[in-house]
DNA sequence: CGTGTTCTTGATTGTCTTCAAACAGAGTGG
DNA sequence: CCACTCTGTTTGAAGACAATCAAGAACACG
């Protein structure tokens, strides 16, 4: 966690190929990629570096194109919470874009990772120009606020166990395979709202009921999709 | 909770009255109105009537006029949990609008309230015509993004008190002034993800602590804000 | 192969839930 | 207008659950 990243020249080519890969962009015309290519500058980031800090003033849309951008935010304590976890597709920024206030909240590239920028102004004139991309980013803040939503309500139950097997079917959308938990163990604790000891306990729990099994640090199987459900809330 | 609200005529006059009334639609000019209010429907409900309940495949813009709508998950033990209370200008649907979705909530009016609704073909329509509009659901989106995310994190403490007080801060922006409970302390209680129990004895806590007072059954009066926001997380 | 971090395990304390009952307020009908 | 009822809220006591503190084990790193 050190220097800021630093941005590239702009040089078309490399913007067009982050704009063509994320799925926001894909349902416009080649034409139109290029017109947003065009006010798109690509910026990479190394594992660990900060790609924005609090209090930063940042009117841009960030658009994760490779790579993995870890949002987290610092509590009073110390201590980080992961708000998210974005992956190639996944954007931030809007919500400094479209309302006039500084984010809280830190960004941090936990590998190599390349990120598309638009800046307010820029994105506002394509959204009037290009219904398509309205649309778009209609859908997928759309997208997101029902995952929101959502989370809050699993966050609302008391009880760990159950908060976990919904998360768990939340990840695997409800099929029997195996998952890759998007954050460490101690980050999707505080996700969850829970300590590191009790998640600790409540996966080793549901092992125990045979409902999943663990391999490694980060890969967990669910077993007996039934008997992840039966715990599990609604 | 019974009968099925009715949809009127289409009279221009009621739908253009209720178009203008809405903030996502006060930025455009009178003549882009009226096409919004050409492919808008007006809609009372009665108090305890359903607007609209799971399952119906509701492909449906609803936009809270006058009164109050109150959105709401059954658990399968019966309970139920108050995801959002709409009031005048808020809006529903627009999950099931933009991605193909059954909602799995119910709508309740908590009293006499007027509703706008527009379909999803007539909505993509009217964003693809005019930018403006785009601009104001991406804005309006991203506000709801923001507080649902906020919300999450709310959620995510373990301890009841802070997250009551968190909760108090954002309902009164951080004034000491006195604020109504937007539902009753049973449902916030579920909101919170607390039983009303704890919720009646964390109240009293702020009370004993110099934070608040408590008039009548909805009303909640920020004495000394500072002890507030000393309990509070951040 | 060591070193640091992450994760797990154990014992204890504290808090919240649960269950039960009393109380208050709003609405209803006599 | 008052008694009555129903729902919502508060209070109390007991038990369950998760947080905390502390230490050890597993893993990734150089």
């Amino acid at each position: 966690m050190a220097a800021e990243i630093e941005s590239h020249q702009h040089s078309l080519a490399r913007e067009l190929e982050c704009v063509s890969g994320v799925p926001i962009f894909q349902q416009l015309a080649h034409n139109q990629m290029i017109s947003v290519a065009e006010v798109t500058r690509a910026i990479h980031a190394q594992k660990g570096q900060i790609v924005f800090r609090p209090d930063a003033v940042s009117q841009t849309l960030y658009i994760v194109n490779t790579g993995q951008v870890r949002l987290y935010h610092l509590a009073d304590d110390g201590k980080e919470r992961v708000l998210r976890v974005l992956n190639p597709g996944d954007f931030i920024g809007e919500i400094a874009l479209f309302t006039d206030e500084i984010h809280s909240d830190y960004a941090e590239a936990t590998q190599t990772t390349e990120l598309c920028t638009i800046s307010r102004t820029d994105l506002t004139q394509l959204v009037r120009r290009l219904p398509t991309l309205a649309l778009a980013l209609l859908n997928a803040l759309a997208q997101r606020l029902k995952t929101a939503e959502h989370q809050a309500t699993l966050l609302a139950i008391p009880d760990a166990l159950p908060r976990l097997a919904g998360y768990l079917l939340d990840l695997s959308q409800s099929q029997a395979t195996t998952v890759t938990l998007p954050m460490s163990k101690q980050d999707l604790a505080a996700y969850l709202g829970m300590t590191p000891e009790s998640l600790s306990r409540k996966l080793k729990q549901l092992v125990t009921l045979g409902a999943i099994t663990t391999h490694g640090r980060r890969e967990i199987t669910i077993v007996t999709l039934a008997k992840l459900q039966a715990v599990a809330p609604q």
